[in-house]
DNA sequence: GTGTTTGCAAAGTGTTTGCAATTTA
DNA sequence: TAAATTGCAAACACTTTGCAAACAC
């Protein structure tokens, strides 16, 4: 918990000072943007979108810096699909990986180790495969 | 132009040429690098220092599109970790992915429609969070 | 005021592509 | 010989950075 008035809480200004960061007029109208309630998963060239369509304006850059500092500090995550594949896997039999962040080595989750039930894909889908990063990082 | 035995060599030659790419001298390298038995997770760059610590020369645009026409073969698949992350997600929740394939988009899979047991850290790391993306492509 | 943040353009990263030369079947 | 493959360098998309000007406190 922590001993914050509601005020300070409940305003975007507030969950940016919480966070360390001043609420300046870029992170206040990201912000807006993002955290209107409603779960998001966006590219910075999405934002860059929102952002216009909104008529207001923020650099690129700063578009980028700023969800970095989002995530550093804990407002948001982010979430690698694909792209271009980063590490290319030998391994064609379904298994699961152990990533570790702070040596970026990635490896097998022995067979079994893991448990895992997927929903149904939705209608029309099929389910291409199932991805499982188990991500660590240092002993608590 | 031979570095390879000629069991292997005939090995290899078959595994690429059951998956309709031709043995050249560049991929059958390639090939004895990556499916030694093993199981590997390599990065393109890793690979070309495997491919100078044997004395072999294959271009870097070559590595990659070997790597994936490997991939698009079946013969090895990949992995995204992270890189720089492109998408960002606001929710901070634990919670899981459906990815589309098709489309590029990403959504939430509701609580409690997936479940999962992970095994413990290994000693001395700690479990950051967990990822389940479940990939989804066209009814098949 | 003082330290922080922004915008711009430039630099960087990792990957793909166009095309002539080479190799394979 | 015809078709596939390679290497190079240039193109690429996306992201980060350096620094002067603008801003928050």
């Amino acid at each position: 918990m922590d001993d914050l008035k509601k005020s300070e809480k409940d305003t975007l200004s507030g969950k940016l000072q919480n966070a360390g960061l001043r609420p300046t007029r870029q992170r206040l109208l990201l912000a807006k943007i993002l955290f209107d309630g409603l779960p998001k998963h966006v590219t910075a060239e999405q934002v860059m979108t929102a952002v216009r369509k909104r008529k207001g304006h923020v650099s690129l850059a700063t578009v980028y810096n700023t969800l970095n500092q989002f995530t550093q500090a804990g407002l948001m995550r982010c979430v690698s699909v694909d792209q271009s594949c980063a590490y290319f896997d030998t391994t064609l039999e379904p298994h699961h990986h152990f990533f570790d962040e702070v040596s970026g080595r990635l490896w097998d989750i022995p067979e079994g180790d893991l448990k895992i039930s997927v929903p149904d894909a939705p209608h029309g889908r099929g389910i291409a495969r199932v991805d499982v990063t188990v991500r660590l990082n240092k002993k608590p």
